[in-house]
DNA sequence: AATGAATGAGGATTCATTCAT
DNA sequence: CATGAATGAATCCTCATTCAT
């Protein structure tokens, strides 16, 4: 990576910010370079200064996103440490789905779904994404196994595949259908199934699974 | 509806074929007319003197899709009758998928991801074909619920809207990360939620849960 | 090739004419497309719907360029029949740099000169024009041979070649200097090479060589 | 001239050198200042700093060549002192064609071709160029012809204009063609019109023309 | 029903240059 | 002396659509 400070670091952010969402709301092949450099009130030129291509920028974006959730810093979090936190990070997608009215998904399910085999560097970029995710979520998983709580035939990386994969048709659905309820039943079921890997709580365990 | 015959309609269904295959393949925003053009072997003016415009020609392609469902002309067999056919219903869209080499994702997803806020039209013919697709398999709940099969607590329709957006999430898991392995799991994680809604075999049902 | 009639055929011809000349005043990369679009009063759609791409304009130029010349439609005459045509072909070249005040090239040297390794259809044009050319000279020595008016240690298409060579310099330093008297001393100079060739006209051969 | 020392001396060096092997390579037209930024390894502000703008930079380009040949520190000799170093003349400058796999034409000329009316500037500076170059040709034919060698119709400086003449022309061939063949035998037919200026060695002269 | 000519707005990118540090 | 941020016009090309035949 190059040196990442000085006077135009300022102008990369602030397109690259401008981009994401940009690229949340309508997606990556509908939003011209143009609408970005208005948008972020920049010249022409620099757009290409601080970016090969539109798709480099693409890729920027998604190091930017990947960046946020490794360190914590993505409006949703990922570090998941109860039950409660797992239908948290479930819920905290829908919220915000809903203060954009249900008229945009996930963001990163909105430009996977753009993908084509020619954008080969963005679908990875994209894989990664998820691939951090599913670990962080995984991660939970494994300690509650480790924790007694959760029954050893709970395969947890399948599980966190499971609950990205529920999240990303949640939230799809959410957006076709521009209303937030089937979204929020197809979360509860889905934290239904997670629960029934649950050990069940005969000594009555501290953190109890969410009863919202 | 309008007059279905004479000579053009040919002309007519082949653009159509070719662009859902097209919007299949590589999303709706970046085909072109002229790519379905070309690539249906027709001249300029037959698509304008067929559909009032891309948009309109969109909205054919998704009606067409919807009627195909409808009538069980579909790829995709929406006709759910047993529990082998339901996890069918999920395993032959991943074998659609692999089809492609794991580079497309559901065509209706694929669609309604990149609809925007003014897409209305479109929007709610997606939203159609997935509330017909939710009623065919809820009607399966619903009949296995009369059958005393299914527990009494098992919401139909929101274990229907379940497995759409399951399968969603899937496909697009598949098509991020070209492999249909994740994909798989995580179908074979949603089966085992839907039979925790099971009465349980007792009395040994004659038509058992996937063990394939 | 194309059918090459009907309507459209006029503006596809008049866009290759304008840019024919544009190319000669200018050469090919100075020239865009939409100085030509507009010098030809076609609008944008149109030079794209008729031509490839620039390098297909440019590769269209030729071909018609290549053309005039094989039909003996061209502003120079390349069918030498005596050593006064040969002088005429020649002088006629630098006559026709002197109408452009002596600010334009050879229209094929101008655009050779501007090829890399990049444009190998365009080099492969030129190629051909060029050898066209060279086969008009070399019919006029081999006709001069076999009527014994050449000596047998010519080699005409050597001969053809250097005639092409010497053109294509002595218009290159008229463009250079802005001035005809060097390229016209030039040529005469290949004359008197050319004609070094005769076969000494003791029996007084009809045909005098350009004593112009 | 400015002063020319001090530490940025080499910068601008460094750019004329490789701006120069860039403009014969492919022209000016196609070169942008940014790809000489690059290729110099130098800042966008250097450019600028050391030339008034790509205008600039041509002119003293071109400078440098005129100079180079001036002092006889170009890669071609101009310093003919025999018919062997003539000869010579033509070849080394076919050899370096070749060097360059056949894809270059002669640096001036390259430039020359790409000139316009509005380039008043650098048309006079390639035009001295060829004056001098004319100059340095010229004198060994004055030269001969002080010596006898030479006989008294030889016109000097249109010999002189000849032979440039005849290598542009054959170096554009050598390039359009990507052969070398045919700019030699060019080459050859212009040394066997030099040399029939020769005063006929009836005395044996040391120095005898090209019988290579 | 069918063809393809015509239009012009817009998309992605490069260019040449200036300016601030 | 040096760097690279900033600017906006221009280049090359595609898009979606309409129109004439």
């Amino acid at each position: 990576m190059k040196k990442r400070s000085g006077r135009g670091e300022l102008t990369r952010l602030r397109i690259i910010r401008v981009a994401a969402d940009l690229f949340h709301k309508q997606g990556v092949h509908i939003t011209s370079p143009d609408e970005i450099i208005e948008a972020s009130g920049t010249g022409k030129g620099q757009f290409y200064h601080y970016f090969k291509n539109k798709e480099g920028l693409v890729h920027e974006v998604l190091l930017t996103h990947l960046d946020a959730i490794k360190i914590g810093a993505a409006p949703i979090d990922y570090e998941i440490k109860s039950w409660r936190d797992l239908e948290q990070w479930f819920l905290s997608q829908i919220v915000l789905q809903k203060k954009y009215n249900m008229a945009r998904g996930c963001p990163f399910g909105t430009i996977g779904n753009e993908v084509t085999e020619s954008d080969e560097l963005i679908r990875q970029d994209l894989s990664l994404i998820f691939e951090v995710m599913k670990n962080k979520l995984a991660k939970f998983f494994v300690m509650e196994k480790a924790k007694g709580r959760l029954l050893p035939e709970a395969h947890e990386e399948h599980l966190a595949d499971f609950c990205i994969a529920v999240i990303q048709g949640a939230m799809l659905m959410g957006k076709i259908k521009r209303k937030s309820h089937p979204a929020e039943t197809i979360v509860q079921e889905a934290m239904k199934h997670l629960q029934r890997y649950l050990v069940h709580p005969g000594s009555g365990p501290k953190d109890e699974p969410g009863r919202s």
